[in-house]
DNA sequence: ACTTCTTTGAGACTCATTCTCAATAGTAAA
DNA sequence: TTTACTATTGAGAATGAGTCTCAAAGAAGT
C-alpha cells in the first residue's frame, strides 16, 4: 500500500477527509528519513510553496500519530519529533548530546525482559520509552 | 550527611549562598517520596506559609539536578517532575496510563547490555531514559 | 554599621502547542 | 452539478511550563 492509500484508510476509519494538507504533511514525515520537529516540517512544506498552516500541521500529526503512522519522540529537549513508522521496524534511538545525531538501535532481549518486568509488577506494556543519551566518537562532532 | 549539610556542600562548590528558599525547596523534594512537578513544589511550600517563589524553586531545582541531588523526569505529560537522587539507588520507571501510578525497576543485566550497545555504536552513555507505560491491574485503579 | 555582591519576588516574556471562529472546501443526496 | 450539510483550514489569540528582568532585600566579610 502505497503513502496515499495508507493515508486515505486511517482517514475513512477516523471518519475524516483525504485533503491536500494533509497528505503534504503526511508525505513529508514519510519522505524525509530525519527526525523533524513541527516546525521543521511546516517550513519544510511552505518552502516547497505548499499552502499550510502550523495548526493544521499538529492536526495532522496527532491523527498520523494516533493510528501509528507516525511516531511522536520526546528527546527532552521542549519539542517534539516525528518519524514514519510505517513499514519500519521498532527500534529505540542512541542520541549525542554534542551533535544530536541520532542513531537508532534495537535489542530483542530487551525487549522481552521489559515485558517480563513491567509484568511481575503487575503491568500490561503498551509502550516504552528508551533512550541513550552520550558522546558520540564522531570526528566531525563538536567537543573533539 | 543530612540534608543540610548536603546542601550547604554543593552550594559552596557551586559559590553560590546558603538561603531558607533554597533549604525549603529541597527539603520539600528529599522529604515528599511523590514525584513531584514544579507547581506542586511551589504549593507544597506555600501551603506551609513558606515564601518563595515559583523563579526560586525553578532555580533551585537547576542547582540541584545540576549537582544529581535530584533526577529531572519527563514523563511526556508536559512538564517535568522531580525525585530526590541523594542515597536513592539509580532505577527507572514504569507508569500506569490510567491511573499514572508510578512504579521503579531497576535491572542489572539492562542497564549493562545499553551501555554495551551503545560502546558498539561508538557512543559513551552519559544518562539513559528508561520507561514502561502500560496499564496496572489494581482495583482502585480506573478503566478497571 | 558599611560595602559589595548575591538572591529574591513579581510579573513580563518565550516558545511549543492548542484553541477559536469565520471563511473555505469536501461530499452525499437530490 | 447544484444544494445542503458538515468538516477543514488559516490567522492569530490563548495556553502553560519554564525563563528572564530588575529593583528591593539579604548574606558576608571588613
Amino acid at each position: 500500500m502505497n503513502n496515499t492509500d495508507t493515508l486515505k484508510q486511517i482517514l475513512h476509519k477516523e471518519n475524516l477527509r483525504y485533503t491536500q494538507q494533509r497528505q503534504e504533511v503526511w508525505d513529508e514525515i514519510c519522505t524525509s528519513d530525519k527526525h523533524q520537529d513541527a516546525e521543521n516540517i511546516y517550513n519544510s512544506l511552505r518552502k516547497r510553496q505548499i499552502n499550510v498552516s502550523r495548526a493544521t500541521v499538529y492536526r495532522t500529526i496527532h491523527v498520523l500519530v494516533k493510528n501509528n503512522l507516525v511516531r511522536r519522540l520526546n528527546l527532552d529537549d521542549g519539542r517534539s519529533r516525528f518519524e514514519n513508522k510505517v513499514g519500519i521496524e521498532h527500534h529505540d534511538h542512541i542520541v549525542c548530546l554534542d551533535c544530536r545525531k541520532i542513531i537508532e538501535f534495537m535489542d530483542e532481549t530487551i525487549e522481552k525482559m521489559q515485558i517480563r518486568i513491567a509484568k511481575e509488577q503487575g503491568f500490561e506494556i503498551v509502550r516504552h520509552v528508551h533512550q541513550l543519551f552520550g558522546r558520540c566518537l564522531d570526528e566531525k562532532c563538536p567537543n573533539k
